[in-house]
DNA sequence: TTACATTATCTTAAATTTAAGATTTAGGAC
DNA sequence: GTCCTAAATCTTAAATTTAAGATAATGTAA
């Protein structure tokens, strides 16, 4: 099975890291005005983009560090590891799954997804469930008592989240849920 | 030491999981008239607002998977591994920099600093210097081995962050990087 | 039906990170 | 100077994840 990367510590740098240093953009356009102004100007956009890329990718990760670290310390005040608590809910909202789909939803690798499952079915909140239909399949379906702990739990991890995500107003947020979106999709195809 | 959390799988799902369903937003201002319609339109309103957010989050834990993974992905093509590389790139612009100052930096614990500045002074990219003037203290040193190494690597990983990020005109980045680096800003206060 | 490629799950080992604590050193209060 | 607190690095063990491959079951094509 083609398995999947690890996350980094938490932005892979690239601080300010152009190939040029940013000063080249500063010139006027009159520094030196000689024939190939134009492809010094067109070099000085490029290596200016790009470093806009960079920062970006910065941003992202700094920011996606200090929030998923706040929402961890969160999790596991529910007594869940992150991973366990996206199993959880992905359980609480399909009621039953096949192992395989779950490592689909949540990117985790297979060895990962045996390895949660059995900790989540020893604490007895979900259990597996052959499938009838194909025996290579196994579903993981959430308990009673997985679902009534994930109930108790969730309206505080929500309004956590939300807390989180106070920096932004409202119409902020929406810009921000179309950009990253944008730029997600991007990512994946491309 | 006070050390820090690991991050989840990919975005700790939370997919929609509301505590009112969504559509409890869609009855018209005049559904129920009564008495408190204003209450409801209030529990409304925070229902909403907190959905987007919540929305965000995984839209942003989503986006950031997807990124890291690709840019993983690149790094690992130059034999560095996310948090190498990050080191590195610390190193090639600092020049020298006390090991638990790269911690703070890249947001690691100290046990893997330890564990990174290791591998990479066995493969010659860093050396170790003791301080002169605090014998706690010693610093990561980028070698010129290490210096030619990034030099050669660096341009071509730049690029594919850039391409990575091209789903956004200058301007959305831009935008971006404004958004999110708010959002950070609260998460590490908050 | 035989063969082959694919899918789903699990197993194992290696890689990496956290968590906790030990050691050494500094710096300040008394 | 002695004592106390904090800082910086390292060590160790446990937790978690990836990567690779084993096993079993399906589906399909010849």
């Amino acid at each position: 099975m083609k398995e999947m990367s690890r996350e980094p510590a938490h932005g892979t740098g690239l601080g300010k890291a152009s190939g040029e240093p940013l000063t080249d953009m500063q010139q006027g356009p009159d520094a030196t005005a000689t024939a190939n102004a134009d492809d010094r100007n067109r070099q000085a956009q490029n290596t200016h983009e790009r470093d806009v890329s960079l920062k970006l990718f910065v941003v992202l990760s700094k920011a996606y560090k200090s929030i998923m670290d706040s929402a961890v310390r969160d999790m596991k005040k529910h007594g869940l590891s992150a991973t366990e608590f996206t199993v959880m809910e992905l359980l609480f909202h399909k009621g039953r799954i096949p192992l395989q789909q779950i490592g689909d939803k949540i990117l985790v690798t297979s060895g990962s997804i045996t390895y949660n499952i059995d900790k989540l079915e020893n604490r007895g909140l979900l259990r597996r469930v052959p499938s009838p239909d194909d025996r290579r399949v196994t579903f993981a379906e959430i308990t009673d008592e997985g679902t009534r702990m994930f109930e108790q739990v969730f309206p505080s991890h929500a309004e956590a989240i939300d807390r989180l995500m106070n920096g932004l107003s409202l119409e902020e947020k929406k810009q921000a849920i179309d950009l990253i979106k944008k730029l997600g999709l991007k990512a994946q195809s491309g």
